[in-house]
DNA sequence: AGGTATTCACATGAAACTATTCTCTGAGTTAGG
DNA sequence: TAACTCAGAGAATAGTTTCATGTGAATACCTGT
């Protein structure tokens, strides 16, 4: 088969998507269904900067998929336009902290927020201070309120410590002009309690917690994206219940049942399929979890790669297994692939890390007389652990 | 038997080091007037 | 003399290493009955 002809085959095939953007993560609905009360606690908060006066520093939680995000912007976008129409000058910044080589360190962090102030901060070379410098003097040019949103604050302060949030709580106190209110977005309930009481105390002025959405309002949210998303009937019955059902199971999870959605349309689209069927969302939920562990390995070190190689390959033979064997199997493969070998302490924290990232299930046992270590298990289905495995013979180029 | 002390095999923390990437500065060099 | 080049100093960062300290409970080692 020509390509050219398979491109114009994939022109007319006609799509069951009629907007896929709706499902994107990026998209910003009109209206944000169920969380009424919470924007209204939010805009009572923040009104008071269209009259340059600074609103109280605000802190929202709630688990991952309960609309924080997507809350907060869609506020910061009413307030934008309320003060350009009123020519008030108010200066919205969204910041997600979480962001690789973007705005995860103190540095990155600033240089960041002065390229919303549309100048640019070379990355690296300059002094923290100096570029700390800039920052005060941009901020402080002209009468104005800045509203600061820090979205996953949490995965900030876990990597560099709370020291950034105390200067930026502080910076108010040396502007003559402007105001900065904060407002830090986290999905751990518990972050405020391990930081610094001082900060603690000026960063939670106001706190909202977002509850979960139940099955019933997923639905209603799918429905509507699927709305905008697909052509009509073309969504099986029973397809938006069932995946509103699958994300209710994970603590009400919106995104996640928007994401299955999606990728279960792309499936449909793909095999040319007129309607979207309830067996799609079992192999999209196959698919994102195969991408996500794809992805998450496949732009590691070299050395990360071998540590998880050493146990898949353990991980064939017994169930379970402990940091000493990873170890002992780790050296053997270095040796082979001449990578130079790591310490212990250095594969216990990428143990760690392959914990956190849900790739294994690692858990601190004493065996008394004979120590204390990690109980690993591979947290992964065959499938997936055997590409992993090919994909990574690859990336280490051994036979 | 019951109680205490050891001991193993790591975990966890802090600090310091290394290599890389980047900027800025100022000395030296070049080319044009 | 102005413009250019280029080495060196200083930063930020990721990934490590080094050194130090912590830790839970199965065993070893008492103790007195």
């Amino acid at each position: 088969m020509k390509i050219s002809s398979f491109f114009d085959n994939f022109l007319k095939k006609n799509t069951i998507f009629l907007n896929k953007e709706a499902l994107q993560s990026s998209y910003l609905p009109d209206k944000v269904l169920y969380r009424e009360e919470q924007i209204m606690e939010v805009a009572n908060i923040l009104a008071p900067s269209l009259r340059i006066e600074k609103p109280s520093n605000l802190f929202i939680f709630g688990k991952t998929g309960t609309g924080k995000t997507l809350t907060v912007k869609h506020l910061l976008t009413q307030l934008q336009q309320t003060a350009q129409k009123n020519n008030i000058s108010l200066k919205t910044v969204y910041i997600n902290c979480k962001l690789k080589r973007v705005a995860d360190t103190e540095y990155r962090l600033i240089a960041q927020l002065i390229k919303e102030f549309n100048q640019h901060i070379p990355p690296t070379g300059l002094p923290t201070d100096e570029v700390y410098n800039i920052f005060y003097s941009l901020l402080d040019k002209k009468r104005q309120v800045v509203l600061l949103v820090l979205d996953e604050i949490d995965q900030l302060t876990k990597k560099i410590g709370d020291e950034i949030l105390y200067n930026l709580t502080r910076i108010n106190s040396e502007l003559k002009n402007a105001q900065l209110c904060l407002i830090g977005i986290s999905n751990r309930l518990v972050f405020s309690d391990n930081l610094d009481p001082r900060i603690k105390s000026s960063l939670s002025q106001e706190e909202i917690i977002f509850p979960p959405y139940n099955a019933f309002q997923i639905q209603t949210i799918l429905k509507e994206r699927a709305h905008h998303a697909f052509q009509p009937n073309t969504v099986k019955s029973g397809v938006i219940e069932k995946c509103a059902a699958y994300a209710a199971r994970e603590h009400g999870d919106a995104r996640r049942a928007i994401d299955i959605l999606r990728i279960a349309g792309e499936l449909a689209d793909r095999s040319a399929s007129p309607h979207i069927e309830i067996y799609h969302l079992d192999d999209a939920e196959k698919k994102i979890e195969h991408d996500r562990v794809i992805n998450i390995t496949i732009d590691q070190p070299k050395q990360f790669q071998s540590v998880l190689y050493s146990i898949i390959l353990i991980a064939h033979q017994k169930e379970i297994f402990f940091t000493g064997e990873i170890y002992d199997l780790y050296k053997k493969i270095c040796q082979k692939t001449k990578l130079s070998i790591l310490t212990q302490r250095r594969v216990s924290d990428i143990i760690a890390e392959l914990d956190m990232l849900g790739l294994i299930n690692a858990k601190i046992i004493s065996k008394g007389r004979y120590g204390r270590t990690r109980e690993i298990s591979l947290a992964l289905t065959k499938d997936i652990t055997i590409k992993l495995k090919e994909i990574m013979e690859k990336a280490l180029s051994l036979a």
